[in-house]
DNA sequence: CCGTGAGCGATTGTCAACAATCCTACGATC
DNA sequence: GATCGTAGGATTGTTGACAATCGCTCACGG
């Protein structure tokens, strides 16, 4: 008998590896409030399993950063700060910036070009009907293609951390996106820079797009609700 | 009772964490060969714990990059090829190079200099006494100085990360350090710029000190124990 | 000879119980 | 009232046993 193509190893499941992702998606999402402690028995009941893969899905995300272990005392949502989110503003920087020189050198940048589009399509969208989530995971699939594109394992791992916790301190630190139209031209403007070659005016853009925390934290003090781009 | 300044809290200590640390350590200083499965029932065996603090450890160095997990088949030392060597110093270049912009930015850089001139006073004599690991170790601590005096909690964690496969693909895929001036005044001409307020010198000399993996390799093809700097 | 299925041993994944630690509340003493 | 010590309950950390999975080998049938 052979095998007909489009037959592939079955990807394996472990019920730890089930736990963390509903509870990182249970923690991006704000079901747990910061400092909330993660009680092990407590979820190991919800989820109807025994408390070692409950641990073993906490430990994850407590090196993803979501979570904070505290040895002997619990693991707790961590809390973040105004100077935490400046902190993962310029790790963001500092990827999202190598990115773009990555794609500077792409022979073919246009399925980049593409997914880009698609998500300022979709921000687009959102922004008309004031649906702050899907305005949120439009701007975070966004910035999630650039760093993608630039085909660097370790930038998307890496960069698979600061989006969460960018997602988190969203949940925490701000109330809401502003309807506004100008988010949307600044990434479509960000998207044409990316992609059109002209790297060092794609720096500028970028580096003002995450300009310093600063700016950011007086818009959410100038406005409440409006936070500024993710 | 008052109690005095500078009786702080102990640090607790867990099984899983002291496993992690020691395993850390066996891994980077290349105790397993790459690939080599990390057998749970005999790890517990030696470290005479049971096998939950050994699976917590291996989980750790998991995300952290040094081992990989197969569901239901184990976890295994990561094969580093010379791609996973290129992406690891493009993922340095990114965290170095955003460091040195906030290090142009401190008000006092003295103490930083201090540390990167000791650094190189370590590598110095090492080299003098053709000590590789002792020069890897102070190569590494060099540019650690350089990424911890930006002060971003999150440059410093990914670096750890990057620092420790950049360990473990000099295990993997060099077989020494070459007894080289050369390597010491690289680094003694990047603290001075580093430290010296030229932010673009500084930029340019790092992204040669990193420079494209296609250099490097040439280096271990045109003299076997001649890998260049990590 | 080749393909298939079954069995076995090794190893991983999970479970439940016990041990250890922490925090809070209460009572005793000064 | 303040401090100290103790007890108890809740929770975390670890252990050893059982369940599940995988890879390899061997036997059988076509």
């Amino acid at each position: 008998m052979t095998v007909p193509p489009g037959v592939v190893r079955l990807p394996r499941v472990t019920l730890a590896g089930q736990v963390a992702g509903a509870m990182r998606d249970a923690v991006l999402s704000g079901v747990f409030p910061p400092g909330q402690q993660m009680n092990e028995a407590e979820l190991a009941g919800r989820f109807e399993v025994s408390r070692g893969p409950v641990r073993e899905a906490m430990q994850r995300l407590v090196q993803e950063g979501l979570l904070v272990s505290h040895p002997h005392r619990g693991v707790f949502v961590v809390r973040l700060s105004e100077a935490d989110l400046a902190d993962v503003y310029l790790a963001r920087s500092a990827i999202e910036s190598t990115a773009l020189r990555r794609i500077a050198d792409l022979p073919d940048r246009e399925p980049l070009a593409g997914h880009l589009a698609a998500a300022v399509a979709g921000m687009a969208a959102a922004v008309a009907v004031a649906d702050w989530a899907d305005v949120a995971d439009s701007d975070l699939a966004f910035h999630r293609a650039l760093v993608d594109a630039a085909g660097s394992p370790r930038l998307s791992r890496m960069y698979e951390t600061v989006q969460a916790e960018t997602r988190l301190s969203f949940q925490h630190l701000m109330s809401g996106y502003r309807s506004s139209a100008e988010l949307v031209d600044e990434h479509r403007r960000l998207a044409a820079l990316a992609t059109g070659g002209d790297l060092q005016a794609a720096l500028v853009e970028l580096a003002r797009h995450l300009a310093d925390p600063v700016r950011i934290l007086r818009r959410i003090g100038a406005a409440a609700g409006d936070p500024g781009a993710p």
